[in-house]
DNA sequence: GGAGACTACTTGTCTAGACAAGAATCGGCA
DNA sequence: TGCCGATTCTTGTCTAGACAAGTAGTCTCC
């Protein structure tokens, strides 16, 4: 027999009644000293419950206002992208990498822009596949700013995934990404024994570590050997 | 001038020590007692910070041992999925939607299974292709479960999103969704007036509220024409 | 009528202290 | 030696009160 914490009542209450649509988004929902009186509990109790289902963003609040359900037009959700090495054998496959390129080479424009070096400076480029079991399933080309991952380019990567590597070296980041079909470029059918008009799921990652550019990759999958999941929970 | 809150004060120097790696993953970190010691704050001002770093996956705490930094090998991030209407008309494009079709139907075996109904029991399906401005960019084809949305095709689906009208009915849900890339069916591609080899972003989207399914969703995006975008900020 | 002061209500935050519960360590006892 | 209880340290949570700051409405005075 356990007894549920009061903060986690108050917030299961609340939680349960916005599922019933008992406050439509936008509406004024009980203020935190009417929550006191009705539970009995005091007002930091309610407040944390408050302040965590803001969190969740399932309700807004505006000091001097008050409390409002939120208005659930955005449905955020929490994609889960994991080590690839880590993802291939938690489903029971075995993973090996092949490296087909890992050299310093001078920036492009378009590269050294988006890694925040100059135009020519020195960078890190690794083209390498990924493999499940036999069937190749990603195409990682990355660009690696070598201020940040001096020994990038010594790391052996059919033991060590590169993405493993940068999170030791630079523990904290911030990553933009966006999520595309397209079509594979040449080299990357030809890697990933494709067609050239196969679909691919390409992600394009870019990953910051206080606020100096680490590394942009772009990883291929092809269509039908790899997926994403989410999930959305209130 | 703005003075940074103290439990502020707290969590940002812990989050600036881990990203200089103060901790390795796994390392025992200072206690409460030790961070209140320092910082000539009250404990409940040190939980506060430690307590949102832990919900941010940054640390792991363990009652009676101490709190540790987190081993951050998975990368979570969040996606947020908005509203196409919505999300259209921000980047100052014009939204309509055609609706090619819109009925009751009895469920096949599969959507049956998927949207927990008997089988051939009445669903209502829709076919609706969302445009931007006048290029097509969204082939939404939608089953949903009566029970839940009774008044479902009675809407005017030019006006009011599917997705809009279910967040009305049923505000609080989970959803479970996968993305990948594909081929679009023969329907799909002469609706979004696209080849029927061009790579399409589909998103496969089952959506629950209180433990009955409400909704499956089939969302085929031109690959040109679409991206998904997300941010990753420890 | 309009401007400004005042008031009431809201959320945001901090404090000092308290008790509970989990875990490790140490001492004593069989 | 081996077991058990006491101690100590940890996090988890709650309380009652306090002050700050943002907002809206009212009231007064010009």
């Amino acid at each position: 027999m356990v007894a549920i914490a009061p903060f986690a009542r108050v917030k299961h209450f609340l939680k349960r009644e916005l599922g019933r649509g008992r406050w439509p988004p936008g509406r004024l929902m009980p203020s935190e000293a009417q929550l006191v009186a009705r539970f009995g509990v005091s007002r930091m109790t309610v407040n944390r419950a408050l302040r965590e289902l803001q969190v969740e963003g399932l309700i807004e609040r505006r000091q001097g206002i008050g409390t409002f359900a939120a208005p659930l037009h955005r449905v955020s959700s929490t994609l889960t992208i994991r080590d690839l090495h880590d993802e291939i054998t938690a489903r029971g496959h075995a993973h090996h990498a092949v490296v087909h390129l890992a050299r310093r080479e001078s920036a492009s424009a378009a590269v050294a822009e988006r890694l925040g070096v100059a135009r020519d400076a020195a960078v890190f480029h690794t083209l390498i596949v990924h493999f499940a079991d036999a069937v190749p399933v990603q195409c990682e080309d990355r660009f690696v700013n070598p201020a940040c991952a001096p020994g990038y380019l010594d790391v052996d990567f059919t033991r060590i995934t590169p993405t493993h590597y940068l999170l030791e070296v630079a523990p904290l980041w911030e990553a933009q990404y966006s999520i595309e079909a397209g079509v594979p470029t040449a080299r990357e059918a030809r890697l990933l024994g494709i067609g050239r008009r196969d679909p691919c799921l390409i992600v394009v990652r870019r990953t910051v570590s206080r606020s100096v550019p680490i590394t942009i990759a772009r990883l291929v999958h092809p269509g039908t050997r790899y997926l994403l999941h989410g999930e959305f929970k209130p």
